[in-house]
DNA sequence: AAATGGTTGTAACAAATGTTACAATCCCTA
DNA sequence: TAGGGATTGTAACATTTGTTACAACCATTT
């Protein structure tokens, strides 16, 4: 138990109560995921949930050609809902879940999040509040998809990559846009220009800064 | 407690053990829905858990415009997965329930569904199975509007309406298939046409009979 | 049977997106 | 500093979807 050790479980220490955290620590094993790993792929069956202490993980779905598409990202402190799904069903994986920083997550066996349900109001209302927000992120995503134009989609999505980095400077090539939002690279780099000619943004190589009033 | 409403509860009776389904009886309001008719619409706030006795609800998404488009359905023993969310989160609803048979309901207190988490592992299991199966649902959903074009989705959506009904004949006029789709009647009408002269279906007034081959 | 309102068929066109191809540019490494 | 691989810009075109308009059709009511 060492010292380093507490620091993670205290990102949990104002959701959960001092019981809790005590199991939490004995029964869970931190894992580290560094930049762009992936953690978790589809078809894998997953027998851990993964609670993130540091960083950001970005969870999209992989349809059967390869295809991606961005569903939402997990951050610090919060957990994936479609795991504990895999988890509870027993099912594979649908899902990839990458690291978009360095990341640190506690891995925590199945079998407890079942027990601690019923031993624990905390963690009872914090799987009910992960799994209903995704919810609420995942029919935002429908609705994106469903009702949106690639246009407004891919200003919603810069906006989302800004603030995840806290930086108005994006590292990514046009190439790896089109395939988060499930498109072409030209269709990317043809709506880019376009934004670029409206003063909203700056096009570099591997890189995209966000102008004032983006 | 009318026989007939003991009937009522034994929908449930594969699924819970008496304890629970005894006090479902004493806490639960039996509703009444006759097809077509919308039960819940977006912007309401929902104050009760509807377990759906007997009958068939359409989930749909209603975005800022008004378009719509169709999430899932809550079949006879199911609840939805939506409403858990509203309740346990004090939202106002997202989306939309249309009856799309005469329906009966078990309306439910959202204090009672938090109590027997706790008390009884019947119910956990139901809940957290009625959500996570509609997470997979709403997946292929996003799959379905990210990946798919028009022309196969109406193939499903028509599919799904004939498993649901359990027929062959599909009573929907173009201008609401569209509606469900999020797009519009020229466009159903188009590929209708198309499927029509692949001799999949047969289009008549108000009414589409899906052939063998479909 | 004529009138009416809703439904379907279709044309013609607009807009959005997908696809292929190729040139220009950038950046790293030899 | 020259070469090569990845990235970006752009044209040209195909396909899909959206939109408007109008005619034809159907079913019900008067």
């Amino acid at each position: 138990m060492t010292n380093q050790f507490f620091n993670h479980i205290d990102t949990f220490s104002g959701l959960f109560e001092h019981a809790l955290l005590t199991e939490l620590e004995a029964n869970s094993m931190l894992i580290e995921v560094k930049n762009g790993n992936t953690m978790l792929n589809v078809g894998q069956t997953i027998k851990a949930i993964p609670l993130l202490v540091k960083g950001t993980i970005k969870v999209s779905r992989i349809n059967e050609e390869g295809q991606e598409l961005l569903l939402y990202y997990v951050k610090e402190g919060e957990s994936c809902a479609m795991t504990f799904n895999c988890c509870m069903l027993s099912k594979t994986s649908e899902i990839k879940g990458t690291a978009e920083e360095d990341s640190v997550l506690l891995c925590l066996p199945t079998i407890k999040m079942d027990e601690w349900m019923i031993k624990y109001p905390s963690w009872k209302k914090y799987v009910m509040t992960t799994i209903l927000n995704r919810f609420t992120e995942i029919i935002k995503c429908v609705d994106e998809v469903a009702f949106k134009k690639m246009d407004e989609r891919l200003i919603n999505y810069l906006k989302e990559k800004s603030n995840i980095s806290g930086s108005s400077l994006i590292n990514l090539t046009h190439q790896q846009i089109g395939d988060e939002l499930g498109t072409n690279r030209v269709v990317i780099s043809r709506l880019l220009k376009k934004l670029e000619n409206d003063k909203k943004l700056l096009i570099y190589n591997k890189q995209i800064k966000l102008l004032k009033d983006f």
